[in-house]
DNA sequence: ATGAATCCCTGACTATGGTCAGGTATTCTG
DNA sequence: CAGAATACCTGACCATAGTCAGGGATTCAT
């Protein structure tokens, strides 16, 4: 068969391998080899020690300092020892460095920008790539709690809002509904969960606590490209796991039938219907899940 | 702003740069450098002499040379004097190269299915990497006149069919459209046309003529992930050209307003609407375009 | 305070990919 | 048929990426 699943996916990995050769050759244009110029970049982005460079680059101890020592003679990188640790070096660009660098972006960005603008839909052409992304990097994906208020939430948490907003036949509108304040979604009464895929936020989740035996989870949502992947129960066992650390023993939640997969969800994995148990105008359906005790770390 | 395209974009090079590198690694893992190894894929591939593995892989001549000599001596690969031209050399693998090529093949194709069998939406999956495939190499795109029996000839007219099949109200059945016969469509008669994206074939269209004045335009056919890129105009401006190679005056077409693309198309390039000429069940429009004979080959 | 561990460096070495200048055999062109 | 062009090869050379052993400075652990 020619038209089969794995020449398609061989296509794809001609075509994307000779777009990468194409950006490094259009860097080697700079006039400066590849591991030196992903020395510049990884320091541009913000790599401040040698340890974290090594790792970031994957390179061996000795390369490390030869490449280094290759940008410091052309004047683009400083190096000075570290005062809380005079065996470690810390890494930075001179101002010649740092326009190195951004002729560096400015490569990558222009041809992004090119390929953007020439393809009759961006949008699309963007989604596959998220898709495609996470597909890849599946294996990589974080956990990390944050602040319901840092930048990775607000953008999930826009995104869910909208979604309601696209769902719900009557709309969505936060102020309406009881929109937990931030401190309930953070230690020691609560947490938020973000999924991280490689810096791109995928899925939320938060655990709403008032210090008490009774808490409720809130704002579950998984980006669209990332559906199907188990985010949703890996996120919710999370929760559950920090319910238990913060002594909670029974979680509640309430979603709506606009949302089959979400109730689908909490029908399998353990959680019973209850009445309802508040009089938010959205939700129409309710749920309880009692959690054992873990050998949480004592408040 | 950190979840704009370009952030979008670099983590999708991110992810698929990872990729390929873990794949690189899979065939370093197999004792041969990348080198050695990419020359023993290009012959399984099929490339049968030196010069076509030197454009193939972008190599010098020289260091074809020694990654050739280096096989022959590992015993994967033969190389004999092609009896048509004493100077051009002739490669081919011996038993035990096809074995080695049959376990680099492998160690792809695992990956590939891999991906395909942990991901919950494949065919999702594979229409996003098609869509990227395709807008990266969009400048790479070629126009392959063929005969309408070939295989990608065929996988385009069944993709064309089963579309209109879910386009049109009523269903679509080619047996009582008026389906040109191949030979009209193939000189002296006609021509065909299929749009081939490294291999995949993306889109086709038809000239069917009968020898005369007139002939008709059939079979017009864009993938959903090449759309927009203009390709059925490439497509129609190609059959122009050898329509007036071929002595045809007057071109014409019918269509259906289920399609309004193409009738959009048809419209705004030169074409007029003209009355019914046909009594095929399925077009509901119907144009003619008038064309200049250029200097066509005489026949 | 002393030995172990660490961080980074240098110097020696290797494999690989890649370039270049010929060189030989063959085919094409007029 | 002579000279130009083509196809492939060899040998010399180079830059880069990468490995490895060891060494100096510093910090940690007991």
């Amino acid at each position: 068969m020619k038209h089969d699943p794995v020449a398609r996916i061989r296509r794809f990995n001609r075509a994307v391998t000779a777009e990468v050769g194409a950006l490094d050759d259009s860097f080697l244009g700079r006039g400066r080899s590849l591991g030196a110029a992903r020395v510049l970049n990884a320091i541009g982005h913000g790599i401040a020690d040698v340890a974290a460079l090594r790792a970031y680059l994957n390179l061996d101890s000795g390369l490390t300092s030869r490449l280094l020592r290759g940008l410091e003679s052309e004047g683009l990188v400083e190096t000075r020892t570290d005062p809380a640790d005079a065996r470690r070096r810390l890494l930075s660009l001179t101002a010649q460095g740092e326009a190195e660098y951004a002729a560096y972006e400015q490569l990558s960005d222009d041809r992004v920008r090119d390929l953007l603008r020439r393809h009759p839909k961006p949008d699309a052409l963007l989604a596959a790539m998220d898709l495609v992304a996470t597909a890849l990097a599946r294996d990589r994906i974080e956990m990390v709690e944050m602040d319901p208020r840092a930048a990775d939430a607000v953008h999930c948490l826009q995104s869910y809002y909208a979604e309601l907003a696209r769902r719900f036949s009557q709309g969505f509108d936060v102020s309406l509904s009881r929109d937990p304040e931030a401190t309930a979604m953070i230690r020691p009464r609560g947490s938020f969960i973000v999924a991280v895929s490689d810096g791109l936020p995928i899925g939320c989740a938060g655990l709403k606590g008032d210090g008490g035996k009774v808490a409720e989870i809130k704002r579950m949502w998984v980006a669209p490209e990332a559906r199907g992947l188990g985010l949703a129960r890996q996120m919710m066992s999370r929760l559950e796991a920090d319910a238990a650390e913060l002594g909670v023993e029974v979680l509640r939640l309430d979603t709506n039938s606009a949302l089959p997969e979400a109730v689908a969800l909490y029908r399998n994995s353990g959680w019973t219907e209850i009445e309802r148990f508040n009089d938010d105008p959205y939700p129409d359906h309710f749920f309880e899940k009692r959690i054992d005790a873990r050998d949480g770390a004592p408040a």
